[in-house]
DNA sequence: ACAGCGATTGACT
DNA sequence: GTCAATCGCTGTA
């Protein structure tokens, strides 16, 4: 599905304004599809594109962090939209989230899946595994490919090292499939799940 | 202060 | 398909 953008500039010259940010997290969460998360460390540049978002909405949305009142872990969720919310779940992983809602109201928007477009050396190293599809297929899979950690939350996508660029004219059109989301026990009747039809690069179709 | 548990993954049957 | 690993956030006390 992706063409390589020909004769490439600087990806951050393409980076996502603010105004992206605030258009609704529902909204952003189907537009951030095919868009190109990025992550430049001493290592080097991985980058993918994303193929799967899941959004997760304020007080009505029983599945969110943010259903409840402001936390010290959730308060970024309330904060300025275009910025990471990263946080460590099971002990194990870490899911990568970019905030997004109109103002005043808490929402941020889970990246669950990539498909490989830059460094995958590097990201075959940190994952110890090969093939494509064990990379970024997955949010605790893409955070530790792209080395996202405790240290990338709460950063503003465009100041950092951290963030998302728009490649869309390297990109075919494509169809979104709507679902409900994975993983979570109340809210599962509401379908705010995103990802890019027939793109192999998914957690689950 | 502490018990309960999660927006997951990988190993195993 | 099932299930354990593992840690820090949150609600309750």
């Amino acid at each position: 599905m992706v063409k390589k953008v020909k004769q490439q500039k600087n990806l951050k010259d393409y980076t996502l304004p603010y105004r992206f940010y605030n258009q609704g997290t529902e909204k952003v969460s189907r537009n951030l599809l095919g868009k190109l998360l990025v992550h430049k460390t001493t290592e080097g540049i991985t980058a993918g594109i994303i193929t799967e978002t899941e959004a997760y909405l304020g007080k009505d949305d029983p599945a969110s962090h943010a259903a409840r009142k402001k936390t010290p872990r959730n308060s970024i969720m309330f904060d300025k939209s275009g910025k990471s919310y990263v946080y460590f779940i099971y002990g194990n992983h870490y899911c990568f989230n970019v905030v997004a809602h109109i103002k005043g109201i808490a929402g941020a928007v889970l990246i669950r899946s990539l498909e490989p477009y830059q460094g995958i050396k590097l990201m075959q190293k940190r994952r110890k595994k090969n093939k494509l599809k064990d990379l970024t297929t997955g949010p605790g899979k893409l955070t530790q490919a792209l080395k996202i950690t405790r240290s990338c939350n709460n950063l503003d996508l465009k100041k950092s090292s951290l963030y998302i660029a728009n490649i869309g004219f390297g990109i075919k059109s494509f169809k979104i499939i709507r679902t409900s989301r994975i993983g979570i026990k109340n809210g599962k009747d509401k379908l705010l799940r995103f990802y890019i039809k027939d793109n192999q690069y998914v957690s689950r179709k």
